[in-house]
DNA sequence: CTGTTAGCGCCTTCAA
DNA sequence: TTGAAGGCGCTAACAG
């Protein structure tokens, strides 16, 4: 069914369904309302693509994310989503699943489907990204990383801040030895930064950095029992930490779960400590404390960027920086032997 | 940049760049080089748009959830876009958010926009979706519920019997009074089938059903609380649970947390089980004995069933029932007072 | 081997 | 107030 044949039935042209369809102009009402009951009869709905390819406008958002099992990315997708949609967008979504060459990839399949912008969960910014995304010139906006090498407005988190504060808070309660959990540099601004922000608390309360107290996996809930159990099977009991602070949320839980099943009480005997807040974390036992991000927000924000930046409201790039929070809950508390 | 201008400045007609291009026919080899040159000079890439209004085709398919922050449906909708995009398709994807009359706004959206098929996470179907779908007739896949309304092949999972299985569990502990926090029976399949598991095996062990033992809330971990709160504040000690099954793994999560926040010890005090098996659950403390689905697979199956349906190897309706499996952890022992 | 032409379905002037 | 015609960017006959 399409345009044609409905003017077909209706035995007017193909303008005056048209016009019927967009309300774009006048019609008689003897013949709108003829050619209403033949659309609803029909269940005719205009094909989209041509009329995108005409007014070569979508309406679409490619949306590139490396995951989406993550509470952390799942907050930030629908924050994005919400606004969009509120908007009037639709989201073509790009799961890399880590697979972090099929990001060219998919930067080619947005522009062929010709969406209005994209929004990037930036994970590791390459050369060829800068001039693949410099050649297609679509509106970007840049989640968790900086925009700079894009030249477009990015949001991202206080990941350095976030950390140091977390691990100031247990300096406070006078823990000395604080072990982290962390991962590897691949993606700098959670791993390079709350890594740095752990050094940096460190270093300003005067505390030599031990390398053995730092554990480095991956993201999951095993990497957090494995971490725990390296760290608290250092030979000598003293350079065992007092304290555990965890890069990220999973590996709380697990590294919480592990010190409990192994004897040791939280926050007794070890305290622990986290950034981000997936709602789990007060609900656990015990409850973790932690730093927390509004990740939602974040992902809200992006996407008025990226409307402002398609309307022209805000041309300019310009990067948002998302506050932390702290949430004082039950898994810290005093240094045992201070 | 388009196939007109290409060839204005290769000097050739519009067909060879098309032919170079796809490839379709043989083009010399020095005109050849020359296009390629010029494509690879100004990064052109052809207009999905005009393509697929041509072959009727968009290699896009609509996936509509109603949310994508649950481990649940991230697992699934990851096993569709696993197989999906290994087939070559892209996803739409509509995410309602739980707004349940959106769902037929969204269907009208993917055939507007040409999907060549869609994935339906239905919650609930009601006439207007029936009607809806039948007049659009697109090669359609549902997920969580029968495909049977739309005439459509289906993925479900084995709910009664997993909520069954996981009570008799509880039995053969000892245990008799056996609490249950569950959900209203909006989700059919969800909701009302493992509560039908619950009150099956009471039913064939000889138990009366007392319905101060089934707490009704939410999915979401402060009902898990509050529902435990209330199963355990019965005025009568005897009348108290000594297990609580719960609908899903958040409720029971929180669940456990609270009792063990009240003083009762898990499992020794009271014993607590659920249903679904996020990797979280290997790692609480304790670690919480469940019912495992297989949900990334239930969504790859869901693809691979729409891709065979669009291919036309398979066409006939088909439902297919996802097994669960046992997961003996550490919420579960004996009943106390056995 | 390459160019010309006719649409895919729709919107938008421009006439009438 | 309505109709005719051109064109969005591309592919696929059909000529040459």
């Amino acid at each position: 069914m399409n345009i044609k044949e409905l003017a077909r039935r209706a035995g007017v042209s193909i303008s005056t369904i048209s016009r019927v369809i967009n309300n774009s102009a006048y019609v008689s009402p003897e013949i709108r309302e003829r050619v209403e009951a033949i659309i609803a009869e029909t269940g005719y709905r205009p094909n989209s693509l041509a009329k995108d390819l005409l007014r070569n406008k979508t309406d679409t958002i490619g949306v590139l994310l490396p995951r989406i099992d993550l509470p952390t990315f799942a907050a930030m997708f629908e924050g994005v989503t919400d606004v969009l949609n509120q908007n009037g967008y639709n989201i073509l979504l790009a799961n890399t699943r880590d697979k972090h060459d099929d990001e060219l990839k998919y930067f080619q399949l947005f522009y062929e489907k010709r969406v209005d912008g994209v929004i990037y969960f930036a994970t590791g910014i390459t050369e060829e990204h800068v001039r693949l995304v410099k050649q297609i010139r679509m509106p970007l906006v840049v989640l968790g990383h900086s925009g700079e090498a894009f030249s477009c407005s990015a949001v991202r988190l206080e990941n350095f801040g976030a950390a140091k504060a977390m691990v100031q808070h247990l300096l406070e309660l006078g823990h000395r030895r604080i072990g982290c959990i962390a991962v590897p540099d691949h993606d700098v601004d959670i791993s390079t930064h709350r890594k740095q922000g752990y050094r940096s608390a460190l270093e300003e309360a005067g505390i030599d950095f031990d390398e053995r107290l730092v554990s480095i996996g991956d993201f999951e809930y095993p990497w957090g029992e494995r971490g725990a159990a390296a760290l608290m099977s250092l030979p000598d009991t003293a350079d065992r930490p007092t304290a555990i602070f965890c890069i990220t949320d999973r590996l709380a839980v697990a590294a919480s779960g592990w010190l409990q099943r192994s004897g040791y009480r939280v926050p007794q005997d070890v305290s622990v400590a986290c950034i981000d807040d997936p709602v789990l974390l007060s609900y656990t036992q015990p409850r973790v404390t932690t730093m927390s991000f509004d990740y939602h927000r974040a992902g809200a924000t992006a996407g008025q960027m990226l409307i402002n930046r398609i309307n022209g409201t805000q041309a300019e790039p310009r990067e948002t920086f998302m506050p932390f929070s702290f949430r004082l809950r039950d898994s810290t508390g005093p240094c045992p032997s201070g």
